[in-house]
DNA sequence: CTGAAAGCGCTTACAG
DNA sequence: CTGAAAGCGCTTACAG
């Protein structure tokens, strides 16, 4: 391979020669091998040095590895997924591995066919080992996946024989929230969430969200007061749709989000309208980076993105390195109380002033 | 090359003894090269779909192309890199390229050191074009890698004879802020920016729109007022340094962040000292998300981030298939008037109550 | 339009 | 400890 000017870029044939040794000795010391006497050793990188030589990843990939992780998220609107990939990026730091990253943007309505397209790349690319956040692909296919190349699932709440999962426990964070809503005397609670094709089954993070949501009105008696409200992914799309719950007669005097993103518009929502957190709470969940900013101050449930991003990382190169058995990473969520809740302020008190 | 379960994947030489033709032919039908005839097609395509063939990337890049395209960024924690990210993946969506994401980050001191491990990471993967953000690398440096891979700049300002460059007009956006404080009656504005590294010589973003500042402070007579401080990446840095600066004697009336993220941060400090807009103007640069947000309001230089990610994917695509000559985009950046600047109060009105 | 053969740059047994 | 040889799965001239 020349490049434009005609110059050629050094392979490891060149480097044997230079070295006077054979391909199969540089190979070994690239590789930081076992079986190689130190003189040779120096010899060979001190040739690899002075020809600027660097191995080739596609030539290594046919027999070896690729040195590249794939991670698939399936956008980079979600300040959410944007912490995994943080923590994906520190764990690798240092590494010889490269991210590769495919994103699986299915826009407005989630489905999976981008998830297995986003899959399918990065397996074409040989990737090494491939950490997804893909709560839509089916269980059977990400085993078949796994079979073989290392799979670190981020979010999945399902079986897993040949896979490892890093997930946040999603049962907790959401008793979590709304404990906090019932002992601010909240009963008029509606849950902000993401389509039905997001919330099906019982294994995503928001089916489990939504789940514990619905148990729990009707477990405190405040069954008749559910209100399940579906919008699309952004900020933008939750403002819309909480706005237009905000204005029906009998308004709810919180409002659950299934996510910060969401939060933030149901915030956005509740400003326009010329309300306050003493009129409507919001509650989110992820504690995405802005939600401590004092001009948003939004309580929600913190589930450590980067540190899951990091875990994830972690375990695909154990499972590189030959682990075997799967493993389960759970991250458990606290609650960060700040100003966009507050104790409810009763109709019934607001008529008798 | 056998799975775990022993099973065999499809080559491509599967395909054609199925098929019952060359491997020469096969590949030919894969890459939509000319020269088959309908009927071998059909029959290849369809052995193709009855084996479940994919051919391997890593193979096809020994020869031809990778179909993967490395895109550099300096951090995941600037919104503004996530909407170029943003853009890309979208100027990417419907192609055979993959995106390989290298991060360089360098932690509060940029340096150039990752910059040039990540554009190499790159490299060594033999992608088909690299978009990269690297303020820091030298340009006889990226003139060479340049001259081996089809190579796209975003916010360089230096001459380049052999790759593309997708640029923000920073000097027209740092005098739109400039002009916008001094309309409303400021005159002691200070300027929040990176440290020294990131504003050296006169190409970098920053370094334009510290140059702007400066110069137009002197022009208007404000020579003496001049403030520049020095500051880490993330909106925490900047809540420190911008707090620091608002406790000290004869404090600025506004201040000029030279991105979002440190405007945050400015934000921030403003409001736990309990000041307002009508103390304390904030200005940012590149209308992240969140600053129309009701809460945060902030007025800013919108700069188009996504619209220039998918400018550079466009320009890269172009290089791939054989243009030659440098070209160049340059986004002309729009002011966004929004609550966070206020006309100044000046102390002598003050004094006068 | 079709195919046989060479070759891309590595790694992997295997033999010495 | 060291090296010769085969082979990974494709694409690319080249010949027919």
């Amino acid at each position: 391979m020349s490049n434009v000017t005609g110059r050629k870029f050094a392979t490891i044939e060149d480097v044997a020669r230079h070295a006077g040794v054979s391909r199969a000795a540089v190979s070994k010391v690239i590789r930081g091998a076992y079986g190689v006497s130190d003189t040779m050793r120096e010899r060979v990188n001190s040739s690899i040095a002075e020809l600027n030589y660097r191995p080739r990843v596609a030539a290594r990939a046919m027999r070896g590895s690729s040195f590249t992780l794939g991670i698939e998220i399936p956008e980079f609107g979600n300040p959410f997924f944007i912490r995994i990939l943080k923590g994906a990026t520190e764990a690798i730091a240092g590494t010889d591995y490269q991210l590769i990253i495919a994103p699986a943007d299915a826009g407005i309505e989630t489905d999976a066919v981008e998830g297995y397209r986003a899959l399918e790349a990065l397996a074409d690319r040989q990737v090494d080992g491939i950490v997804a956040v893909s709560p839509l692909v089916q269980a059977d296919w990400l085993a078949r996946l796994a079979e073989r190349t290392p799979v670190v699932m981020l979010g999945r709440h399902d079986d897993a024989s040949n896979y490892d999962r890093v997930v946040g426990d999603d049962a907790v964070g959401a008793a979590l929230v709304m404990d906090h809503l019932f002992s601010l005397g909240h009963e008029r609670i509606a849950h902000v969430t993401r389509s039905e094709a997001v919330t099906f089954g019982n294994s995503t993070p928001h089916a489990i969200r939504l789940g514990v949501y619905e148990r729990m009105m009707r477990a405190a008696g405040h069954g008749s007061h559910v209100e399940v409200v579906r919008t699309g992914p952004t900020e933008r799309h939750s403002f819309e749709a909480t706005r237009a719950l905000l204005q029906t007669p009998n308004r709810p005097t919180a409002i659950f989000a299934a996510h910060d993103e969401l939060a933030l518009g149901a915030l956005r929502a509740v400003g326009a309208l010329g309300l306050t957190a003493a009129e409507v709470s919001v509650i989110g969940y992820d504690d995405i980076d802005l939600a401590d900013h004092p001009a948003i101050s939004l309580t929600t449930v913190d589930q450590a993105g980067v540190e899951m991003g990091r875990q994830a990382v972690r375990l695909l190169i154990e499972q590189i390195a030959g682990r075997s058995e799967p493993v389960e990473y759970v991250s458990t969520p606290t609650l960060k109380v700040r100003g966009s809740t507050a104790p409810v302020r009763r109709r019934s008190l607001l008529r008798r002033r």
